[in-house]
DNA sequence: TTGACGCATGCCGATATCGGCATATGATGA
DNA sequence: TCATCATATGCCGATATCGGCATGCGTCAA
């Protein structure tokens, strides 16, 4: 999953899909790459579920299932308290955090 | 960025920095992972400013810099209406975009 | 200065990734 | 059935990644 949006271009994908389905050729259209190109990072995405596809006639629209993105946003949310402090706060309280882990007992 | 928490080792890095400051070896022992192994991973941390480090006496303590964690949460939250919804009404959404996109003009 | 410690870096082999190209597959229509 | 369109897949070469190992470099203590 983290692995599947570290790659710019099916970020991209992503971002166009939460506009509505598209077909494959429409999507290497619109990002400039080759329908290939298109189809295998289509692959990835589907093989971590985050988009489907239904068959239309000739043509296989690729829609956005974003559930798995959760988790993602849930990971990151865990380190909120830590951007949101000052950078001068923050360094005294990972100080006070060490300090307290080196008195303590094993973690 | 991304690609830099794609890397399961690298996000227990970041979770371990969490409760505070710890040289590379500690590090390196809590994660079953050789040093060398976690100077890479920590390299990589650095370089894209998810964590600092500061000399004390021999040992080199990594700190957590999560602000450029906001960016991933946020990109990710983008797509929260769309795991919001019920499946089955996601979809019904989805349709209605791409038939409102294919009557509509050209994006 | 020497030795020991903590860490970073370089090298290697195995594996994965990505883009581009050609081609196979499946569905449609004549 | 045959041609065509839309898409998927296979192959290739270039490049990146990762783990493991050895080793270099800086720091501290004696």
């Amino acid at each position: 999953m983290f692995n599947a949006i570290a790659e710019p271009q099916r970020r991209e994908i992503l971002v166009l899909l939460r506009s509505g389905e598209r077909p494959v050729t429409e999507l290497a259209q619109e990002l400039g790459m080759t329908q290939p190109g298109a189809s295998k990072h289509l692959r990835v995405l589907r093989e971590v579920g985050l988009v489907r596809d239904r068959k239309v006639g000739k043509q296989r629209l690729y829609g956005l299932d974003a559930r798995g993105l959760r988790p993602v946003h849930e990971w990151a949310g865990g380190f909120e308290r830590f951007w949101n402090e000052s950078f001068d706060r923050l360094d005294a309280y990972v100080r006070n955090l060490e300090q307290a882990r080196n008195e303590g007992a094993a973690e």
